[in-house]
DNA sequence: AACGTAAATTGCGCTAGCGCAATGAAGAAG
DNA sequence: CTTCTTCATTGCGCTAGCGCAATTTACGTT
């Protein structure tokens, strides 16, 4: 796997890097591939590195300790995981684990190193607590749903938030597809495989969206737009 | 209002701070009082200013277009808010209000000199991220608990996660005193406040605790604690 | 002490959404 | 082509928790 400076310029955390800084990234990491299935870490692991997914595509969840998940965040390439561990002191963990949805690829960097470089490059710091920063009001945002919105709504939501972040516009048809299984979006969403079944199949015959084994197709994003909003048929 | 040095250094993203640097901040920055029931600021707000409460009690809440409320977290003397637009760029926003549940006093600090300061002070952005880290930790857990538990394991763990944060040993019952409000409460775990009612009722009876107006007394953490975990019964 | 206001309780009905089980459909493997 | 496995659907019953309304309780005020 060959990784260039401008690929690494991608990376919104390092988008004020200068190419000497980004080199002696590259230089100080090392690249992991994983299978399908496997995982980069697990929850509780020591968070010794943080990784950047140059291909692929891995999930973040959360598991309980009745072994229940919720799906936290689906990574795409050029996106940071596991930096949560690297502000922390050198005992740090991970508190989520990192899933691979397929075959992916990603450049491991040490969290003491990221650590040591952003003590003397403030760039850094701003940019990654940016990446924070739009966490949390992701997520604050997310639990305001869950807590008061109902399961249609937030599937609802849930697809439309994952249609901005990965959805394919598929020519043709002029619909928005992803690829998703419905365990998927109930892990997105907190409500059961059943009810998001349930609701897909309803918005199928109402032409709101198509559905497949493990792909939806948005065709009307306005229906679903204000069935997030919660006005009723 | 009086504010000395040893104050400042309360403040965990001020501990690693040198003297020098503390009185520069204090110099740069103002102090507001507000009423109870009223509000540091608005959710949508221009985001110019982070706070630092210094006494009183201050809720962060996220309210949804239909006006719905979520309780976000509570904030006691010395911790930091409404710092999320610090690191942002000139034109952020709050993400969500902050209203005081009683007459509160804060320093606010600009948030463009404390971006300033954070160019040549790592340390600074080192603790600052640490508390972001730490909220994104706690948020990711209560939104797995709201995803996968129910109401009355919800309540039993915010019951248990605000004695930690506030609670008062009162000596002579061997209980932990907590000052909140069935609403709050509710606010915080996303049930309404009948659901709430109606378990305070139940663990009463079953003198796990002893409630008030809006005083809730712990005299069994340990079931309590059992409850949360989802041993029925 | 009497009044007014806000918080809390409780009963009752209802429904959204869960949980299970049975069945069907779509790929993958041999 | 057949078999296996995994994903998805759908019907049915059930219950946790919501929502409303009617009281009751606690507290601050005058």
């Amino acid at each position: 796997m060959n990784i260039s400076l401008n690929d690494l310029r991608k990376i919104s955390v390092f988008q004020h890097a200068t190419d000497a800084d980004l080199d002696l990234i590259l230089k100080n990491s090392i690249v992991r591939s994983v299978e399908e299935g496997e995982y980069f870490f697990l929850q509780g692991d020591e968070a010794k590195y943080l990784y950047v997914l140059v291909t692929g595509q891995v999930k973040l969840m959360q598991s309980n300790p009745n072994g229940q998940q919720v799906n936290l965040r689906t990574i795409y390439p050029w996106q940071m995981f596991g930096a949560l561990g690297a502000t922390r002191g050198e005992d740090a963990i991970y508190p989520a684990m990192a899933q691979t949805l397929e075959c992916s690829t990603a450049i491991a960097i040490p969290s003491h190193f990221l650590r040591t470089m952003m003590e003397t490059r403030s760039y850094l710091s701003f940019d990654l607590m940016n990446l924070m920063t739009t966490y949390i009001q992701e997520l604050q945002t997310r639990y305001r749903e869950i807590a008061t919105n109902r399961v249609e709504q937030r599937i609802a939501n849930a697809l439309i938030r994952l249609a901005q972040q990965s959805g394919i516009r598929s020519g043709k048809d002029a619909g928005i597809e992803l690829f998703f299984s419905r365990k998927d979006v109930s892990e997105m969403t907190g409500a059961t495989v059943f009810s998001v079944s349930r609701l897909i199949s309803e918005w199928e015959r109402k032409s709101i969206i198509k559905a497949g084994r493990e792909r939806i197709q948005i065709l009307d994003p306005h229906a679903l737009m204000q069935i997030a909003e919660g006005h009723k048929e």
